[in-house]
DNA sequence: AAGATCATCCAAAACGTTTTGGGTGTCAAC
DNA sequence: GTTGACACCCAAAACGTTTTGGATGATCTT
């Protein structure tokens, strides 16, 4: 119920005086400033977040994105990583406001509800698409945005993303070093960002080895989709001895196609996310996972930096892919 | 960057007419409302957010708390809920944001500061205590919330959990009827208000059996916690034939236990929660869930009621359990 | 034709904060 | 004893909206 007015008049201080106090400014008496401080803790006053948000043009908020579509979002526990970037901002005064995108619209009409009702100080994108029409929408605002993932927009932004190319192009190198000639690729739809870049790694390392990108198989992220990829790549002649899947929730689909097949057990397989379901299903699923510590700091740090009008060149992450070598892959079989 | 001042003068109107007009009031012509409301859509007009929070003395905002202690948070796929509460609170105009508490606070600091300097018009908290500081707090201070899980609070509030007791209750009994004599609970940290219920359920089971509630071991709700307290039962003389688990997450950890054991595999296990994980453990976890359509739109649901004003008494959803049968119970031994 | 009713519009207040641009009094310097 | 410099304080404006309490004519009633 206290605002600075009661606040003010209780001490016998202009409102301005009591507003300064608090802020900590040198031009008011340390003596004042204590008696304030005290009044103030006594009083439990707290800012009224709405009229400090107006009079600083500013939201003190953040929202993310929710993609609606089915599919796993990227990284391994991703509510844990929103939490680490909520903490992380809630140190900067800013809270996060998770977004899905209701029903009947479109994640474009949500980010114009955020950005021209300034709802928000930046915007968090999850799941990239290589022409994403969010990004070009902020661009063209303006407004300040992160996206996990990138985009092959011209213009630069701040992102935080893992290197699929080089661990899709790793995977594929290995398995082939260890003997496999038939290695196959189970992607996601293509006008994502991350799936396009994976199948990339797999096909460049393909064609260095002189075999043909020819055993893929494009389905939706999902188990499901993995499943149904799975079960097209082993219906042929040529079938595949070892698996590269664009993610783990695919990875698992095409396990449970393995396990429903003569041979399927031989097969190897891997994925990326390094999702927690991976190190139960059967077998354990090997995987990959991106580098790097707390992803939500990282995401939080770059959102402020961003908000504070760094230029984009200066808030790009890509971090390196490492493996999570688990039960789903065979390396051994000639090995050298 | 178009305002309600920019916007009257380009019309040649009030300040007031044009807001009037695009809240549909009637008391501005039709023709007038038509061409302020093409105008405005022309123009990209939304409202300040802030501003119109101000003048209304709402936030517009709902905060969830995220416990920092460890183990899973009830609902399956949490996450998921929280998008769908999330999108239901948006029909009415209101952002959902997640509020982890921040290193070195408490969740009770954490609910002063949204309260007192009114950031969020409700909260919702999750993973309840018996005797929970938070639901005390807002309650004296006449603060509008929701809690996933009862507390036993003297004063009544708005709540949804699952009927812990009877489903616990129901699952010792099927275990007794299968004939089973030496059935275990393993139970989570009693302070919290499910973890209690749970046990409370298996007891009251036990002795209707006439069977001594003793094969009982405590620990943290994590897979760790399971694991030890698996251990602890397995080392007794009593060895029991079933073990029943306060959560999912303890239930994978005693079912690495018994991997671990000789004989473990013929113990049967049941959890709680129905985590999507269940589904992958080997054996395949049995567990119990809620009953009830889409959590998240319930819960926003009661949200906006409270906030409306509702009494908590009409605010409160008990919702029944169900058993999700997979692999890792026996109930054919003795069958009739 | 005066009064009442109605349809349409608007000026100003209010929400609670931060910030701008001084104002007042004291003290030291000249 | 005037001039700065300094320390401390404050009135008022501003942020952009919603809402209150009319004002102004036009139309209808009697």
């Amino acid at each position: 119920m206290a605002n600075l007015k009661q606040l003010a008049q209780s001490l016998g201080l202009s409102i301005t005086t009591v507003s300064r106090a608090l802020d900590g400014y040198s031009d008011v008496s340390a003596a004042t400033r204590q008696r304030v401080r005290e009044a103030a803790d006594k009083a439990g006053y707290r800012p009224n977040a709405s009229a400090r948000r107006l009079r600083k043009q500013r939201a003190e908020l953040v929202a993310v994105t929710l993609p609606s579509e089915p599919g796993h979002i990227g990284p391994l526990h991703f509510l844990d990583m929103l939490s680490g970037c909520a903490e992380h901002l809630a140190g900067a005064g800013l809270n996060l406001v998770i977004a899905p995108v209701p029903h009947g619209e479109s994640e474009l009409d949500m980010c114009r509800r955020f950005v021209d009702g300034r709802r928000v100080d930046a915007m968090l994108l999850v799941r990239t698409k290589r022409q994403d029409e969010r990004v070009e929408f902020l661009q063209s605002r303006g407004f300040p945005f992160v996206t996990n993932g990138r985009t092959e927009s011209a213009i630069q932004h701040p992102f935080i993303d893992g290197d699929g190319f080089s661990g899709f192009h790793a995977a594929t190198l290995r398995f082939h070093q260890a003997g496999h000639r038939r290695i196959a690729h189970v992607g996601g739809p293509q006008d994502y960002f991350f799936a396009h870049v994976r199948r990339q790694g797999w096909e460049a390392a393909m064609s260095e080895c002189g075999l043909s990108p020819d055993l893929y198989s494009e389905q939706m992220p999902t188990e499901q989709g993995g499943y149904e990829a799975a079960l097209a790549l082993l219906a042929r002649s040529d079938r595949p001895t070892a698996i590269v899947c664009a993610t783990d929730e695919m990875a698992t689909g095409v396990l449970r196609a393995l396990r429903e097949v003569d041979g399927g057990q031989s097969i190897s397989v891997v994925g990326h996310d390094d999702l927690p379901i991976g190190a139960f299903t059967s077998p354990a699923l090997s995987t990959m996972r991106m580098t790097g510590g707390n992803l939500g700091r990282s995401f939080a740090s770059l959102l402020l930096r961003t908000i504070a009008g760094e230029p984009a060149e200066a808030l790009q992450e890509l971090h390196s892919i490492e493996f999570v070598d688990r039960d789903s892959h065979h390396l051994p079989t000639i090995l050298a």
